[in-house]
DNA sequence: TATTGTTATACTCTATAACTATA
DNA sequence: TATAGTTATAGAGTATAACAATA
């Protein structure tokens, strides 16, 4: 993407005038590299995840752990961190705190003594009901630069790379 | 993208069954989100990234920086910061430490002396000559299932999310 | 008064080793 | 013996407050 040729990119931009502070710099390099871009991306949607879950009282993992349970009830923590790629001991005081308030409840697995199956309660069962829809509508204004045609289009590229 | 209504998604599924242990979980609700699928992404990035410039003994962020160098002889802390969207206190080990291995100069600045500008020193010209070229190889590789024309693709939609 | 660079510090996230109880 | 869950802990990464030197 950034050629040695020194050509005007998309955004309106004047040639780096010598103004006094604070110039923006080349950056053109890493904003060729699909890691860097990935990362900047994410950290705008994961500020903006931040900002409007706060009310929730939900991070991120803790949005994806009841996201999981809603959809796969009963599923195990290990199957948790194999899906999320988390490691088992992060997620211990993570379900902990999920169970102490109330949003989720863990049962004797049915046919394995050594797991626990984790089920969302009622109150859990509301919770990601709204917070998911919250999710959709803050994930369309972070992204809302893009069609819903370039959004479907950039998901299924990032799969591409880690599917 | 993940509707109520129970689809086949585009990669060939078998229909979820009841394997002994281990089985994946639903995540379709969260692989329809940029923010997820752009953190999935980039940690698979990084991890390539990460063990191709061990040799080179650069972190992301200090490749970052070096690059950066490269291509803005003399910048200061305080752009760097604001070009990578870091904090100050948090470069401030990290220029010392690049500084100590004979890759960087800090040099008085011309017009503002409480400014130090930096500056790759030859050891960090090349080093940081070989790192690039070796990110740009494990780019292609790490992101070998998308055809240069859906990498580029790829990297325009991220940079209207946060550009 | 505002800004650059810095110190000290705290909080979060992630990773490893080792233990227990079940299988 | 292998696996699920747990404990303790260490290391990154990231954040804030406060200070000195310069503008």
């Amino acid at each position: 993407m950034p050629p040695p040729t020194k050509k005007t990119p998309a955004t309106t931009e004047a040639p780096a005038a010598p103004s006094a502070r604070a110039e923006r710099l080349d950056a053109r390099v890493l904003e060729g590299l699909v890691g860097y871009n990935a990362r900047r991306a994410w950290l705008i949607v994961s500020t903006v995840f931040a900002d409007r879950m706060a009310p929730y009282g939900l991070k991120q993992i803790d949005f994806s752990v009841l996201s999981l349970l809603a959809h796969n009830p009963g599923a195990t923590s290990r199957q948790l961190c194999n899906t999320l790629d988390i490691l088992p001991p992060n997620l211990v005081n993570l379900v902990a705190a999920l169970d102490s308030r109330g949003l989720i409840e863990r049962r004797p697995h049915p046919h394995d003594g050594r797991a626990v199956g984790l089920h969302l309660t009622p109150a859990g069962e509301t919770l990601i009901r709204e917070a998911e829809q919250a999710v959709v509508q803050l994930e369309t204004e972070a992204s809302s630069r893009l069609s819903t045609r370039e959004r479907e289009t950039l998901i299924k590229l990032l799969q591409k790379i880690y599917l």
